[in-house]
DNA sequence: CTGAAAGCGCTTACAG
DNA sequence: CTGAAAGCGCTTACAG
């Protein structure tokens, strides 16, 4: 171990070719004889030889390496959901060669992603969350750093991944509806958060087609806190509202948890659902219905459109992947 | 944007200097008059000018990256540990002028790594998790890779700072037996895992103190699903335990579901305790007795010890961090 | 089909 | 104190 590192100039004296040769065999571009080809693969497999990436990178203007952008805000990178998306991505980045750099951005602190911009270490982002006015995203427009986005943003420039959020919260509203709920409440998180938005419209969606369900419906956005949903939920009960719907596992987690305080019987009771699912949620008794999506499919397909963007193919627009709607144990229907 | 980037040969030549000259200004290494390296700073920070790490790299034989080594099984890389870490290290790199480059590993598959290196894009690597037979640290090893484990390993030669599980374990542990717990069963994950052996050592240490308590103990490990656990503890319940100690928050979890399912109250008819601590589990009901580690420092000084020995520093041994027993509502001590 | 040479953007002995 | 030159390990027009 710790001997020199093999170089192409080792192998062309070697075989007593020019280097020019050898970096023709590896590469396969450019014409070479197929005698020629063969030996000096066959004494790269002999010898582990493996090219220096890095000055390859920089006689090609490349460094294959992608930038991975993930929220730097705690409570929120821990969501199941950035890991499975990184898990997606590295693995599509590294069949392709690719390595995943790293950066971590708040909302008002890029620098993370402009040193790995500045100091040229990536040939791309992808980006894994949106906001409505999003730094990251405006930074790399405006230094010409090829990135596509996980979510969905209005800049139709962009090109944009994000599972079918409005579809599938219409779905699970619309079986809500049909199946008998009377009167039922929306709690919700920062309206800043573009899915945020796009979870209320599906919701708000499965009322405009169903003009004469005549029952209540109310909403509450922007809500933070395991305090704030305990006072909703205590007034929800006293209302005697019929379904609770959360826009995600966190405040599930924590009408649950009113729900169980004040020994109220989910579903008997109280419905509750959920427009997110992970295990946090699965694992709860009982079960809660809610919808999932392929995280990890997310991943592969947002790499693998930059991975494109890269390769010079026009790639754009928006992709929508699909959605599941999983039926259990805390609604009766 | 998109103007060709600035080259340290353009500021030369805009200057009347030498590219050396340029290259010391910014570097300051070498000696170089104070007015000229002036004249260089003013016209580089007017232009915005900064280097290409790359090309920088390729002349120093370094990269300026940091491996990051996450597992790549599912249910585990979700931990929070590995987020805060990861933040912890992305920080700390990031203050270094170091970026992390992500490397998924599992127990039987080690190409990502194994592409970082062979490829040689990172000057050394932290590792998140420590197994018995630990094959990315192998690897390591033989490639000659500087590395520091998260965690705890037998091997002395290796770098390694790790939270003090252990007396954790025996400080939570005797605070149950000087309270007055009669019977108390351990239920932990995978042997494999080096934590669960100290962990389990820690949890016997306070019997091997209190050579007068007499009351019942016992062990599961190896515990792996909701399932098993579920069976566990519908036995000791006939058995009138006193206190269910759980290894992790999965299990913890899995525990109270079961208590939850069939009325049973906590601490009041059982307590339940665990040896590791996170959101999960404080937002639960009841909230539960446990550990506390600060896993972002952790990373932090993991990174750290990386960062001493890539500048050359003879970094060695092992490096312990402290915990904090956080009392709750599920023990009534 | 093959090679000599210049180039990618930096650093660093060596000489002055 | 400063610079010319060689070098880091690759790629790629250009010429033959």
């Amino acid at each position: 171990m710790e001997e020199r590192n093999l170089t192409i100039a080792d192998i062309a004296q070697e075989l007593g070719v020019s280097k020019t040769t050898v970096s023709r065999a590896m590469s396969g571009k450019g014409r070479i004889g197929e005698e020629t080809r063969k030996r000096v693969q066959e004494y790269v497999e002999a010898h582990h030889y493996s090219p220096n990436v890095v000055a390859k990178g920089l006689a090609q203007n490349k460094t294959f390496n992608l930038g991975l952008v993930l929220p730097g805000d705690y409570q929120i990178v821990e969501l199941p959901f950035f890991q499975k998306c990184m898990m997606g991505i590295s693995r599509t980045a590294s069949e392709a060669g690719y390595d995943v750099l790293l950066s971590m951005v708040t909302a008002d602190k890029i620098t993370q992603l402009e040193r790995a911009v500045t100091n040229r270490k990536i040939d791309g982002a992808v980006l894994t969350r949106t906001l409505a006015d999003d730094a990251p995203m405006r930074y790399l427009q405006e230094n010409g750093v090829p990135f596509v986005a996980i979510g969905s943003t209005d800049d139709d420039r962009v090109v944009q991944i994000d599972n079918d959020h409005r579809g599938a919260c219409l779905e699970l509203t619309g079986k809500l509806l049909d199946g008998g709920v009377r009167s039922l409440a929306l709690i919700g998180g920062r309206e800043e958060y573009i899915v945020t938005r796009n979870r209320l419209r599906g919701f708000e969606d499965a009322f405009g087609e169903r003009p004469d369900w005549n029952g209540s419906r109310q909403t509450f956005l922007n809500v933070e806190d395991e305090r704030e949903v305990e006072n909703i939920v205590e007034r929800l009960l006293v209302e005697r509202v019929g379904c609770i719907v959360c826009m995600d596992d966190f405040l599930c987690g924590c009408v649950l948890n009113a729900m169980q305080t004040r020994q109220v019987a989910v579903p008997g009771q109280v419905q509750v659902v959920s427009f997110y699912d992970s295990m946090v949620l699965k694992n709860r008794i009982p079960a809660v219905t809610s919808i999932r999506f392929d995280v990890e499919e997310l991943g592969r397909k947002a790499c693998g459109l930059l991975l494109r963007m890269l390769d010079g193919e026009e790639t754009q627009g928006r992709t929508v992947l699909g959605y599941e709607v999983r039926m259990r144990e805390s609604t009766n229907i």
